[in-house]
RNA sequence: GGGUGCGUCGCAUAGCGGCAAUUGCACGAGACUGUAAAUCUCGCGACCUUAGGUCUACGUAGGUUCGAGUCCUACCGCACCCA
């Protein structure tokens, strides 16, 4: 389902496609998350106006509201948000870290599963690796990913390496499960989805390496680099792609999540051969009066992105531009420009 | 013509003798990374290097008081009621 169609001779940069149940999307590619069944603020008819290809959607947010059971009662998640192009679904692993950081802890971590309560309405909610695999079975996805537990960007090794075991752990729950549910539906003549599993191990080379041997030893779709740290902190990013980069088989989709918040960032890890990402930077900077400014240009053989803003981001609401009439960009000929 | 009420930082509000003065909006700046985020933080009279200090400020002009946005008088403006 994954095909590499070219590769770069200067980097280790590569095109290709995946096939999913949905139709074929090409790589490198960015996903806009929508997070609750809706890319907030653009509608798929917009979405597909700038050739947005595949979406993420989230296991956890769509289970407490409006709940799996209903979704897939009214056509599953393609019909429910009027998307007919590939799904991805984050297991909810993401928010093993982000409801149990600082403030009150929402989320309770065993070795089982995650414990949460919900932030809409308090309700307790057990998610074992089991569950998620089975809520995104019933979304209706095209590519799901293993529950685990994104690593904080911590120097607490110990953490980290118990963590880590953890996510190890629940990958293998995770493929069991697939593989159960995968059977049943290829019985049933329905199409399974595709699934990715996550390398964690924090901010650690040793770590990282024993993650990524692990996870690439299972026979997932894909590959995904998650923790805290995966496009938060870029330099550290790009070198953990550096030393994983002999782990990671070539035949496979790469995926760092969470990744794309400036166009460099994207730039930089396409280089290193990552074909997947996603962020919320692109669609909240821009809720909340940002938008990315800048250019693409090819120099020395590599592609590079410049802007004389910060993170290539222009805040269009600050007061210098009021009487600003240039486009954004006067060689872009897209709809805003 | 008579009566009543009201004028507070762009707008709207609080204040009822110790106040550079509440809150919301607006405005200004910043944060945002597998979305508890169309959210959040900070600033919003002027000047001084800060803890803080010094001026100038609640329609206008006087007055009472140690002290007035707050009480009194007059004026100006606005709203409503009665002729």
């Amino acid at each position: 389902m994954f095909k590499i169609i070219k590769k770069s001779k200067i980097d280790k940069a590569r095109l290709g496609e995946i096939q999913t149940n949905h139709g074929i999307f090409k790589t490198p590619i960015f996903m806009p998350p929508g997070t609750q069944a809706t890319v907030k603020a653009v509608g798929p008819d917009d979405l597909s106006k700038i050739d947005i290809e595949i979406l993420l959607v989230n296991t956890l947010h769509l289970h407490l509201q409006p709940g799996e059971d209903l979704i897939n009662d009214l056509g599953a998640i393609h019909q429910f948000m009027g998307w007919p192009g590939p799904i991805l679904s984050d297991s909810g692993g993401f928010q093993v870290w982000s409801f149990s950081r600082n403030r009150q802890n929402l989320a309770k971590i065993s070795e089982d599963g995650v414990e949460f309560s919900s932030p809409i309405n308090g309700s307790k909610h057990l998610i074992t690796p089991e569950k998620s695999i089975e809520i995104q079975y019933k979304l209706g996805t095209d590519i799901i990913m293993a529950f685990d537990e994104c690593s904080p960007d911590s120097d607490n090794k110990e953490y980290a390496k118990k963590s880590m075991g953890r996510t190890h752990q629940w990958a293998e729950r995770s493929l069991k499960k697939h593989q159960e549910l995968s059977k049943k539906y290829i019985n049933s003549g329905q199409k399974p989805p595709l699934i990715f599993g996550i390398i964690q191990g924090g901010i650690f080379e040793d770590l990282r390496k024993e993650s990524a041997k692990f996870i690439t030893s299972l026979p997932f779709d894909g590959i995904a680099l998650g923790g805290e740290t995966i496009g938060y902190n870029m330099p550290r990013t790009l070198e953990i792609l550096d030393y994983l980069r002999d782990f990671l088989p070539d035949n496979k989709p790469r995926y760092t999540m969470g990744l794309g918040a400036s166009p460099n960032d994207i730039i930089e890890v396409v280089k290193r051969g990552v074909d997947m990402f996603d962020c919320v930077g692109p669609t909240r900077t821009a809720r909340h009066g940002s938008l990315y400014s800048g250019e693409i240009f090819l120099k020395d053989g590599g592609v590079n992105f410049e802007s004389e803003f910060d993170k290539g981001c222009l805040r269009i609401s600050n007061s210098r531009f009021e009487n600003d009439n240039n486009p954004i960009d006067k060689n872009c000929d897209c709809y805003t420009c």
